[in-house]
DNA sequence: ATGGTTCTTGACCATGACGTCAAGTAACGC
DNA sequence: GCGTTACTTGACGTCATGGTCAAGAACCAT
């Protein structure tokens, strides 16, 4: 890691720090296709300095990806590998992603895979996945989960959530939980 | 029903007539939020002509509704009341509705209530609505069917399913018919 | 404090949609 | 045939987005 900022003048450099803020809530608060002019805005800078600085919406992305999502993903992976019980590991994943899909629009649009040709953003999906394939199949080993399951069936549940997610637009919580249970409760055995 | 038609000019009529068959065809391959202009280019007519005729998006809709959608959400409730077995109906129904809005964007649009304002199409969402509770109602009578179920949650399962139908957009139907059989699956009874 | 370099700005172009209307065109009745 | 009236046109205005760039502003080393 050598440093390999030319160093930014100070003022750029107070506008990089001030767009990533900027950056992290509006994405936030309405995903990662928010208009870069209201980055821009709430950053007090104009959209063509983000352009210059990041590249476009792809490269502001990747800088703020790590601090936006990346952590709440890890962060719900470690705590439920803490789970003992392997079914119950597995639910207890879904529903938690649902859930930040849900809550985090743009935590969703990267699970959602909608930003096609970001390194960071594909390697953080790559892994998710990853994982949750071991938690399907170590659920499967029990027996109480249908053992037609797939990795990508897993992934498609994911991202039918994030789809309807994007749809609900904070409202009906309630709904849309209740909803996921039915799903959940037909990945079990049993007829 | 006087004819309340002040005699249309030939040519009017004829393109009266050419809007509404454009129209269908546009609908049926893109949904109800296809740009006018696809639709007044597909007739061989200006846009004009379409907001003069039909007062736009909404009066367009309003006259090929029938045609294009009503038909064949009838002929499913029809086909489906001839099944015997109530938990065979009622699943039978949903399928069947969720692959109509999986296979016709228009139809789509009409359940998920895309159209605020449109009289004729809500009575037909109403309608559709209703029958489903029956549905619901005697399947749940058989016990094979979860009794915390209700209206709402069917139509929510509707919704759901036509948020993705139109993420979709023409591929992976394996996908989604084996997704929403696992929804089915859980909406029986039986932990 | 001044010159040279780095940075920023905001006006500009482009796209794609909606909806309107004055002016031109075409059918109809006589 | 021809005037009248109904009908159609397509250019225009608008809005919301993405993206660019010449010209001006800010900084920093000297």
């Amino acid at each position: 890691m050598t440093s390999d900022t030319p160093r930014l003048r100070a003022d750029a450099q107070r506008n990089v720090e001030g767009i990533r803020l900027a950056a992290l809530d509006v994405f936030r608060a309405h995903g990662l296709n928010s208009p870069l002019d209201e980055v821009a805005r709430a950053a007090g800078v104009s959209k063509g300095t983000i352009y210059h600085r990041f590249g476009g919406r792809q490269g502001l992305i990747d800088a703020v990806v790590e601090d936006l999502v990346a952590e709440r993903i890890k962060g719900i992976i470690t705590e439920v590998s803490a789970i003992d019980d392997p079914v119950e590991r597995f639910e207890s994943y879904l529903r938690q992603i649902w859930l930040l899909q849900y809550d985090e629009p743009a935590a969703n649009d990267v699970l959602l895979r909608a930003l096609p040709g970001s390194a960071p953003l594909a390697a953080l999906c790559e892994h998710a996945n990853r994982v949750a394939g071991g938690f399907l199949g170590e659920a499967q080993a029990t027996g109480k989960i249908r053992d037609d399951l797939t990795s990508e069936d897993v992934y498609l549940l994911i991202w039918e959530r994030g789809i309807i997610a994007r749809a609900c637009d904070q409202q009906h919580r309630e709904g849309f939980t209740r909803s996921f249970e039915h799903t959940l409760r037909g990945l079990r055995s049993g007829s």
